[in-house]
DNA sequence: CTGAAAGCGCTTACAG
DNA sequence: CTGAAAGCGCTTACAG
């Protein structure tokens, strides 16, 4: 690249000090400085196109106006739609942000931590992986800002942004007793993920809560290993037996695809042979037969306020803040109401 | 944040020169330092978890180590999925992604251009919007090692990895043609973006070189401001008329999403009232009734391409690189081939 | 084999 | 109102 043209170019131009011109472009000590050679300076430096090399105020400031954001992977459109509304706030605020995807794997999150901080990020946006309870820890030792999105562990005291996960399903549930359905199952990922587990819970304690057995026969955790045929023998073996479910609430938006394509493959009719919540949204449930009644995350509440929290807590001192975003259960017809059996009612 | 430890630090710990230290860490000049000093350095860094600061480094080398990425907008697959190869590819040489989306703005384009090149990025990977042309000849004019992803500007000599635009709907016209179809429309974007136009230009020869008329009320442009409404009536008014279209082929990805939404609520039956190609390969599709054929870019191929040819081009006098790779047409259901009529077939 | 010194491009407390 | 000087944390040509 051609040299670029620095402070001491302009200095030497107008026959100042650099600490001159940086005050001027700065517009510090404005009162002090002399209208005309203010005026020289920013003069001189638009004539000689000066753009202020960020790494050298960087090194100088310790700040360097980028944030990290750590997905699960950047390819999955709810990690996307989220690095893109945290773009926007970001960039509202003359940030920059620079991202990486951990796979869910804790080697590669630590990975990125360590080159992140090494770039001198001013602070970090994390989805944490299962298992990085530890690297989280360490951060906070270190008093590197950053707050946790989506994820978070609730044995650790610090900073994050996530959905009320326990409430969410519940909702769905509820819905489901509410239109009629009693035999619900669910199908959900194997893992200690909090956020995951809480969507189990919360799912457990509709069902009580409503009257219904909670049954784990009816409760499918995948690896996520191997999902297609996976989602494909778990909505089989919930829907075969002598208690076959009327309903299934699914506990992530791969886990709701999958199983929607596993439904279309099988044939079931939507709802009347099957009802289904499916969660997060996304574009490919409008090409789907049947509109899908789904959880809807507030993504870009979720992004910006941890965005914004992460920013707020750049200053020393700030409190932690621990969040929970409510969802909201967009019904549609995938979970359409029974018409309660005669003889039922009438009992 | 905490004080982190510097190569001072060690060099004091251990009572040798910053300079030492600097070349045992980073094993230079391996055979004239004393294993023994080596060692201590080595350990003592250790230790103290010495991480080196990025920015000072890249303030003296004037070399950061990252790439910038500028997309139309992460949040859509296409961007989204690049962004994922690139950073895997970057990361494999040791290289950090910082990524903004231009939204097609030629603004927004100069802005990001603007803020990552302050932030010293060694090189640019670009998603180029219409009307940019002067900001690449500037790029070019200022020596930024930069690529062209996906769009490129056939004026400009400048390096760039995209489709081969003309052949990929050529191939998927062809193979309409071949499967009976006679009528075939397009459903294209209104846009001055050369790689759009090219696929226009290829369906139109496809047409002509196979003796089908090339008739221009069955080419339809939209704005892609009001995309859902628009594409349903383009739909509409391809298929009314005394010469209804049999076939259609769509020129992008957002297009073809909601092409298959209008011909879903529009009951069109696929593909014996209509044959459909698409564009991009996308999950949604898996959803639809009918599977769809499309067109399908080496998204892989593309992504890990231009970033080698980039950290490539780091190197000064690198020679300009121009590739457009080839588009494979994935056949499916939606372009069945007709059985064609007994008359028509004697004579 | 080792180190003093300059310098990357800025900012800023301090002195005048 | 203005500037000399130190320093952020590194690298590296140079001297010994």
């Amino acid at each position: 690249m051609i040299k670029k043209t620095s402070l001491k170019d302009i200095a030497q131009a107008v026959g100042v000090s650099t600490a001159l011109v940086s005050y001027v472009l700065n517009n510090q000590k404005e009162n002090r400085i002399s209208k005309e050679v203010a005026r020289k300076i920013r003069q001189v430096a638009q004539e000689l196109n000066y753009q202020p090399n960020q790494i050298a105020k960087s090194l100088k400031t310790s700040k360097t106006r980028t944030l990290g954001l750590i997905v699960a992977d950047i390819a999955n459109p709810f990690s996307s739609s989220m690095a893109r509304i945290v773009e926007d706030e970001a960039d509202r605020q003359g940030y920059t942000v620079v991202f990486g995807s951990s796979d869910e794997n804790p080697q590669k999150c630590q990975k990125l931590i360590t080159t992140l901080l090494n770039r001198q990020v001013d602070g970090l946006l994390i989805a944490a992986p299962a298992g990085t309870e530890s690297q989280i820890m360490t951060l906070q030792k270190q008093t590197v800002p950053f707050v946790l999105i989506d994820r978070y562990f609730p044995s650790l005291k610090t900073s994050y942004l996530a959905l009320d996960n326990y409430q969410s399903t519940y909702d769905a549930v509820r819905h489901l007793v509410d239109s009629g359905y009693q035999r619900i199952g669910l199908i959900t990922l194997k893992t200690s993920l909090f956020h995951i587990t809480e969507r189990t819970r919360g799912y457990q304690s509709a069902l009580q809560e409503n009257g219904l057995p909670f049954q784990k026969s009816r409760v499918k955790e995948l690896s996520g290993n191997n999902p297609t045929p996976d989602v494909a023998k778990a909505i089989q073996l919930l829907r075969t037996g002598q208690d076959p479910v009327d309903a299934i609430v699914f506990t992530t938006n791969s886990l709701t695809f999958w199983g929607l394509k596993a439904i279309k493959s099988q044939h079931i009719n939507l709802p009347s042979e099957l009802a289904v919540v499916g969660f997060d949204e996304t574009d490919a449930y409008e090409l789907f037969d049947t509109s899908i009644t789904y959880i809807r995350q507030p993504l870009q509440e979720m992004g910006q306020l941890a965005t914004k929290i992460l920013l707020e807590s750049l200053n020393p001192n700030t409190p932690i803040t621990q969040t929970n975003l409510k969802a909201t259960l967009v019904i549609q017809a995938s979970t359409q109401s029974l018409s309660v059996p005669a003889v039922q009612s009438a009992e």
